[in-house]
DNA sequence: CGGTTTCGAGACGCCGCGTCTCGTAATCTG
DNA sequence: CAGATTACGAGACGCGGCGTCTCGAAACCG
């Protein structure tokens, strides 16, 4: 669909803020109504927009170890959430979620970070570094909570990756 | 100020929804030029009333030993930004921020569950369950992040209270 | 070629934020 | 006490976004 296709080059070319339904549709060269009558919000382009992209940006090199390979991962996320384009518009519809219904509807179960992290945990389950027990939603918590609170804070800022967890040295 | 209390009073009696700087007005008794003379935008009326209130939600009784602590206060975290209306208020805050750069200035260093996170870990060094060295804004991420997470992305809906760190049982 | 469906374009209604204006009430001054 | 001055409640206004509605032209079909 152009109209993904767009999306994506606005948000690249012009930035989030430029990611209005008059704009998309302009730029797809389509009536807002053709883009509505395939998508239902604003929320839902995005969403769809920026579930490939995320997909395919937080795919990382396995790693040796266990611990190498969480810290590659989640480096991976921070560079996602904080450089990248998709990652960006990502973190908008999450916090658009905050205040709205609708929109925590439809990001609820389709996370693009923890479908992300799921691979990375089942290499650690099959290294035996993990407890193949483990809740997978409750682990990709675990792993991904520290940046993903960094990067929603602000308080990310400075440092440049922080450990998987507690206790460095 | 009796338009700080006319904030509280609104998001507990309408919700967020209504949170709106007519509305904040009218129900202080106010003109909206009155408001914009002490703050000069919505989110920074909305930080400092909800602020306070966070605060006081988050302060928890001591328990014996560091995991009990960490896991009351990780409850009382969830509970707040899940149950309190100061909590939605807030992640309502932290979710502008994330597509608006004033807001998110606005927030810079001045985190309510960070701050509410700290005495909470300065017992965990006290009681040497905590290196001394270690970076308490990267302890605090560790400590929050996964409950963070869980309740931004809409996971965290089922299951009551997480551990603080991997592996149950 | 005539009828029907699709679709781009954009006007429209609605609502929120933040600014501007006005008339009244409170305060100050002689 | 009265006239001048300031503070402030009320709300109109401009702007911009989302989502709906309308229209006329183009594409498609028989």
């Amino acid at each position: 669909m152009a109209v993904l296709r767009a999306v994506d080059d606005l948000l690249v070319e012009e930035g989030y803020a430029a990611m209005t339904m008059k704009g998309i549709a302009a730029r797809a060269g389509v009536g807002k109504q053709t883009v509505y009558r395939w998508w239902t919000s604003k929320a839902e382009i995005l969403l769809e927009a920026v579930m490939q992209d995320a997909r395919e940006e937080l795919v990382i090199e396995p790693e040796a170890t266990t611990p190498r390979d969480f810290a590659r991962f989640i480096e991976a996320v921070r560079l996602f959430l904080t450089e990248s384009h998709a990652g960006i518009a990502y973190r908008a519809l999450v916090g658009e979620a905050q205040h709205d219904q609708r929109v925590a509807e439809l990001l609820r179960g389709s996370d693009a970070l923890v479908v992300a992290a799921r691979p990375v945990l089942q290499r650690a389950i099959a290294r035996g570094d993990l407890s193949r027990e483990v809740d997978l939603a409750n682990a990709a918590a675990d792993l991904l909570g520290p940046v993903f609170f960094g990067v929603f804070t602000g308080s990310a800022a400075a440092h440049p990756a922080p450990r998987p967890h507690t206790r460095r040295r």
